[in-house]
DNA sequence: TTGTACGCGTTATCAG
DNA sequence: CTGATAACGCGTACAA
């Protein structure tokens, strides 16, 4: 900045000024700077900037897993709104387990970031404590609560599995069966289901669930052991679009017929969801919206502007298609 | 770190070695210093730390899609790696495009990464120049070159499409019909394949392009266009196992027996390839291991080592399955 | 083993 | 509209 400001005749803190609020500096030697800038291939430091004014322009991400599509989906839109609000994204996995997170938080608050996006209502006391002295805004996301950190933008996992149960049972189906990965959520969501399934038919599904997280593997594998264990007719409630494609395949590699003999819904409604053979039957989450509006949320909040609501519930759909 | 020093009754230098480098501090004054860390709940400031020693610890990854398994697989072990040396990672999407690229590395310089991972080995001329003047480190992945910018990890293309070809020629399929996504590097293995099987047949297969990315729902189109075509015999090239996915689905809905009427190749193994029906013929590409052997190469870089090799060629593999 | 003095490249405050 | 000066919180060099 110093050699830019020489060049262009000016002080180093006119530079500063020409680059943050160009409106405080004349027409005439903002040009001036900008052609130094352009001539000395001048790249503002922003670590320094960030030490100086306290403020970083960092957004931390902690998500449970960026392979699954899902949550790269999400980021994909939460990194593009944030990054047009000129902050940039540090982002890291946190693997579902609290210990990770909280791990991986302890870290990243030392980047000072000013704002916080985090995964889930669920975070050890040692998190929230930390979030708590770093005094930052906090959106969590993909599940609701009555007490969020500081805001949360998501849906209600109970319910999902509750209107999934409610629709499988308004469809005729009498007999169910879960196939779960092994994570909170979605184990939340199969519970629900199972409950709300059991009090309209009298009958608790079954459930099948997986220490991890969902593959077509695993979904091929679920309803291998749903037959194994007797499950001939009834619907298979997945908690995720990539298992109930893996139930599909399974089913067809045995000929079974979907939705003749069983049928299957997911969760998710993923891209390829639709271009299933059949077409799977799924619940569908607005995850770019949802993204968009947490990176909103999480500016708004920056700028220290309150909410409406502490809680946004986006909601979710269910989509009927062929599986069920 | 200068209130920590007085409860500790040391220095603030001393509680910044206590921390950085806990060796050189006695074992006494380090227990006292850890303690009153403890009961401050003091977190260390990397932004001050960064403009002090000019070492930010921070990575630059620029990847096309964060949606993409592809890519997302290699960046989960890039983290992991990198994030074991101590490094944090900003990752930010390119798209594809080389003016976004170039856009997103100017605002990343100004976070004064370490080392910076980039895509591919096409970057524009402004890439190169402020790369250049960036002194860092550069780890170019997922292809191979002759002259990378600093150090490259991947594998050939072109190699990897001739001997798609080489190995489809060998299994006795004479006709042919790629189906390729629209970026660079697909279509490069495309180009490669029609070409080396051509040669071999003579006869050189016609190519179905989409303009971007691959879905299942583009496989399943790329099979219905290739049969509007008059496709009906032959083996379908796929440029990922995605579109490779939706071929299948594709096939089946339309009672074409695979691999008996036609025969289908990916590129990628993914998770659900051995589990489709039938499993996938694809290219595997170890993934993981790049993305760890990239953070390292990066590390060694940051530390001032020289690697034996420029460009590091970790190769690829066929993987013969049921479909082709 | 520990402390002093200084500088890293900005922004904020105040004065002109 | 512009400039001087003082932080920002830490690491490094050197001295004790």
């Amino acid at each position: 900045m110093e050699t830019v400001g020489r060049l262009a005749g000016v002080s180093q803190v006119t530079v500063s000024r020409a680059l943050n609020d160009p409106k405080k500096v004349s027409a005439n030697t903002l040009k001036r700077i900008q052609d130094a800038i352009e001539l000395t291939g001048y790249v503002p430091n922003m670590v320094a900037g960030a030490l100086a004014s306290k403020r970083s322009q960092l957004i931390a991400a902690l998500v449970p897993s960026i392979t699954n599509v899902i949550y790269s989906d999400l980021m994909q839109n939460f990194i593009d709104v944030i990054r047009g609000s000129g902050y940039h994204v540090l982002m890291a996995e946190t693997g579902f387990s609290q210990e990770e997170e909280q791990a991986v938080l302890s870290t990243m608050l030392s980047r000072r970031p000013d704002g916080i996006l985090l995964t889930g209502i669920h975070h050890s006391a040692g998190c929230k404590r930390m979030l708590l002295g770093a005094g930052i805004p906090v959106v969590e996301v993909w599940d609701t609560t009555e007490s969020p950190i500081d805001v949360c933008i998501g849906f209600s996992h109970i319910r999902a599995g509750e209107e999934m149960a409610q629709f499988a049972f308004e469809r005729g189906y009498r007999n169910a069966i879960a196939v779960s990965a092994g994570d909170e959520r979605a184990l939340r969501r199969k519970d629900a289901f199972c409950a709300r399934f059991a009090k309209l038919t009298g009958t608790r599904p079954d459930a099948i669930c997986f220490e991890s997280g969902a593959t077509i593997e695993r979904g091929r594998n679920g309803l291998a052991r749903a037959i194994d264990s007797g499950f001939r007719n009834g619907l298979v409630m997945c908690s995720s679009d990539l298992l109930a494609h893996g139930v599909l395949i399974e089913a067809q590699s045995r000929s079974i017929s979907v939705p003749g003999d069983i049928a299957v819904m997911g969760f998710g409604n993923q891209d390829f969801s639709a271009f299933t053979l059949p077409a799977l039957t799924t619940v569908d989450i607005n995850r770019k919206h949802l993204g968009a509006q947490a990176a909103e949320a999480l500016v708004a909040r920056i700028g220290n502007q309150e909410l409406p609501e502490k809680c946004i519930d986006v909601g979710f759909q269910i989509i009927p298609r062929a599986s069920a």
